[in-house]
DNA sequence: TTTATTATTTTTGTATACAATAATTTAAAG
DNA sequence: CTTTAAATTATTGTATACAAAAATAATAAA
């Protein structure tokens, strides 16, 4: 009943690396399966069973737990446990209000300090995003798709506000998990080429102009129409105009 | 050697209430401890001594400290303990850059959303800011001047800005602990009625302004001019223009 | 007296044990 | 057969025990 194999393989090379480091691979490892949708929203997060994978004990499951629950990754119902977090169509446009806010401030921070090294970077940056979506490999154009806005933050060298966004960023991939309606996106490569062009002319108008409209863009591919679990089971089980009782067949 | 006495003290009513305010009242016990200066910047926060202090275990202390942690009002280094945060110069700017910036959202949303009794709610804070002042309750006056802005957060209603800008006032408070130099302060309450003002008339762009002045004013107030502790003892005891040693006559 | 090194103590990091709460199952009644 | 209540099981919350690391004290050498 205890399948300890994972462990080893955790294990292996922590040797060398510092201590601290077992902390962060749990986590890391952790938020990519969220972000990567191998942990839907909603899902339990046990604390003897995370031991087991990781073979760590629930003192370190219950750190990591709460790293994640601060980043608003994770909700922790008090004696009831962790859960992935199943963001709220409000809670999606606050997120996505706050993005296009603090991006704005991003691109004014970049277009500032940047240099030529920082727009090749961010060219490769892109490059490797429209990489991954000929590969079709959707999990690394998610992941790079955010490191993107992450590579700009830095650039803007505000810390404080990278921290902010990153988190920001991780929410939105949640929020994506659930409320992505139809395709699973065109490609924002050719918008962010279009902010790199813009950041590098040194157009701040334009550069935020041009963000607002991606991240607006990101916002209209979700379906947030109140479609609440409550509203989808009514919705589910209306039938024509029936109203009387006894309609209860299949189990 | 045990002082257990205050234990009686925090246990109290703690039968009637839930059980999770245990974490929370020793949170906002050591926030306000902080924010109060009564735990200055460097201040080694032991395990064992704050367990001892709200007679509980380890346990319960170390998530504290980690929540405090990630809002970087408390310092972890691995392995050497926690202690109050130490904002460098650097830190100090980039924290009243992004309040500027997200001050500035929160500003548009609540010109959009105000309704009457919210000016009537923020008239009211800043009367009690001006009494605190008054009376010359700086203490009180602090978090006063932190629970406006907040208060204003709120009327945009938006959590996740609100969130971030409660950190961000936190470390405000850290920050001006640090870096005040000279006088407490000017009141700023006549600031904050100005914004009121603006924000009841729905003139978005005057408010916006005062905002950015008063953060301005903020900062202005500080002395953020590198003066790391290390240029400080170089200039303590720099000495009219000797340069020859044996000049150490006091200890 | 100062410096370097070793031994001791203290403190943090992690695992485990126990208590409290919630979830589940079983039994009983309608 | 469904519903309700009690008993059982499982899971979280907290305290404690032990291991690892750092800080401190003590000793020895220069």
């Amino acid at each position: 009943m205890s399948r300890t194999a994972p462990t080893a393989a955790l294990n292996r090379g922590s040797r060398a690396s510092p201590k601290v480091s077992q902390n962060d691979f749990i986590y890391e490892e952790m938020l990519d399966a969220i972000l990567e949708q191998r942990l839907a929203p909603g899902t339990k997060l046990s604390e003897d069973t995370l031991g087991e994978i990781f073979g760590v004990s629930r003192t370190v499951i219950r750190t990591v737990l709460q790293r994640l629950a601060h980043e608003r990754i994770v909700r922790i119902q008090p004696n009831r446990g962790a859960f992935v977090s199943e963001p709220s169509p409000e809670e999606a446009r606050e997120v996505l209000q706050a993005r296009r806010l603090i991006e704005e401030g991003i691109i004014r921070g970049a277009v500032r300090n940047q240099s030529p090294e920082d727009i090749q970077e961010l060219n490769q940056s892109v490059a490797a995003e429209r990489h991954s979506l000929e590969n079709g490999d959707h999990e690394a154009w998610v992941r790079l798709s955010g490191d993107f806005h992450l590579k700009l933050a830095e650039i803007a060298r505000n810390q404080t506000l990278s921290a902010f966004l990153r988190e920001l960023v991780s929410r939105t991939s949640l929020i994506i998990v659930q409320y992505q309606k139809g395709a699973v996106s065109p490609c924002s490569c050719d918008e962010h080429s279009e902010i790199i062009e813009a950041i590098a002319a040194r157009d701040e108008n334009r550069a935020i102009t041009l963000m607002n409209t991606h991240l607006q863009a990101c916002e209209d591919q979700l379906n947030l129409c109140e479609n609440d679990t409550k509203a989808d089971l009514y919705s589910i089980f209306a039938k024509p105009t029936r109203k009387t009782g006894k309609s209860r067949g299949a189990k």
